[in-house]
DNA sequence: GTCTATATTCCGATAGAC
DNA sequence: GTCTATCGGAATATAGAC
């Protein structure tokens, strides 16, 4: 397993050699799952039937890796970013959503809910790069949501920062604590949060992706 | 260090041996520092000055201690519960965050955000209770939710245990963000959602525990 | 009840052959 | 670039002396 097939986005973007591409979307989804510290070289290569020292070879720490992933992150939001920039506020909101509720039908987390809880217990190389991208998550939502309450489509008090956070919260929590305590827990928390922010986005409205299986 | 200081709490209630109850608060502690995967028996060992053999003595497993530690802290909040059952609504939620600021001057996160992120992870007999942890919370923030609402004196819309989801969500990843990005972000975050749920509470009307040294 | 000693397992990481 | 082999360390846990 150490190619990927044709239909892989990674066709289209060539920047990155398959078997360190599927390292990192595998150590992706492991972070997402059990977050950092659980996480070893070993989960990676027993689904990738690789070695140990094989991913080394192209991560020579646990912290390179790490690191890997969020900065990939980080383009994925980037990208998303650039791709709705004119779009009002709460469509880009609905497209923030999106990407929690696929999050949720996956039963994984998103990185910062795997992330910033172990935070002390992090490298210092790591530490660094979740404060950013919590803050690079937290600006964008925070300028999303200044954007619709100055269109007129998203309502709520205070200053959009302060609301940013408590709305992220809100979004990385409730992957959270849809994994203890059952998946209708992240609808019901996301859609009385929208309610409150006066958006008519709700979760019912989100498709779910066709699995594989069925293809 | 065996034995406690004379005003030890387990003085009044002498259930509990010495050693015994300071190795289920040291793990308390470490555990809402570094989350459960990342504490260990030569932590606890560490800062007590004994050895990992006796530890096993007390808590044969890791888990049994981790069992401990949660069902102290139902105890905790049972005793808390009893204490303010009679106080309005609004009043119950001011002790409640109260707890959470006490934490949040100390770094440390709150047990569920210390144990529900790594859920997938945990042995299955520490699941059961940490589930029921977050229930027994969440039932007791919508019923005080509830009550204060009847009362007039907190405000929200939709269903109480949405809220109540809602509430902790906020209170714990504010303990969460707050070591990320320091912490006048949990001021920030509370604050905000008090003023959402109409309270007139606010963090600065909280006092500081005065550190021991000074004392 | 605490100790020393040890078993076992898993981890991140490196050396060196191919 | 991947492999085998191995190191060093830390983790949970147990056996048995005192």
């Amino acid at each position: 397993m150490s190619t990927l097939p044709l239909q892989s986005p990674r066709e289209k973007e060539p920047y990155m050699e398959h078997t360190r591409y599927e390292i990192v979307e595998l150590a992706d989804s492991i972070i997402r799952n059990k977050g950092y510290n659980a996480f070893s070289y070993r989960n990676v290569g027993g689904v990738m039937d690789i070695q140990n020292a094989s991913i080394h070879h192209h991560f020579p720490t646990k912290a390179d890796l790490g690191n890997k992933v969020i900065s990939e992150e980080l383009l994925r939001i980037a990208r998303l970013q650039k791709e709705c920039m004119e779009s009002p506020g709460s469509e880009q909101l609905r497209k923030i959503v999106e990407t929690f509720f696929k999050r949720s039908r996956k039963g994984l987390m998103c990185l910062t809910g795997a992330f910033t809880p172990e935070y002390v217990t992090l490298p210092y190389e790591l530490q660094g790069s979740v404060r950013r991208m919590c803050e690079v998550i937290i600006d964008w939502m925070s300028a999303c949501l200044e954007k619709g309450r100055r269109e007129g489509s998203l309502y709520f008090q205070g200053d959009s920062s302060d609301r940013a956070l408590l709305v992220m919260s809100t979004l990385f929590s409730s992957l959270i604590m849809s994994r203890v305590m059952g998946s209708e827990i992240f609808d019901r928390m996301i859609d009385q949060q929208l309610k409150d922010l006066g958006s008519d986005i709700r979760v019912s409205q989100f498709v779910e992706d066709i699995p594989e299986h069925l293809l």
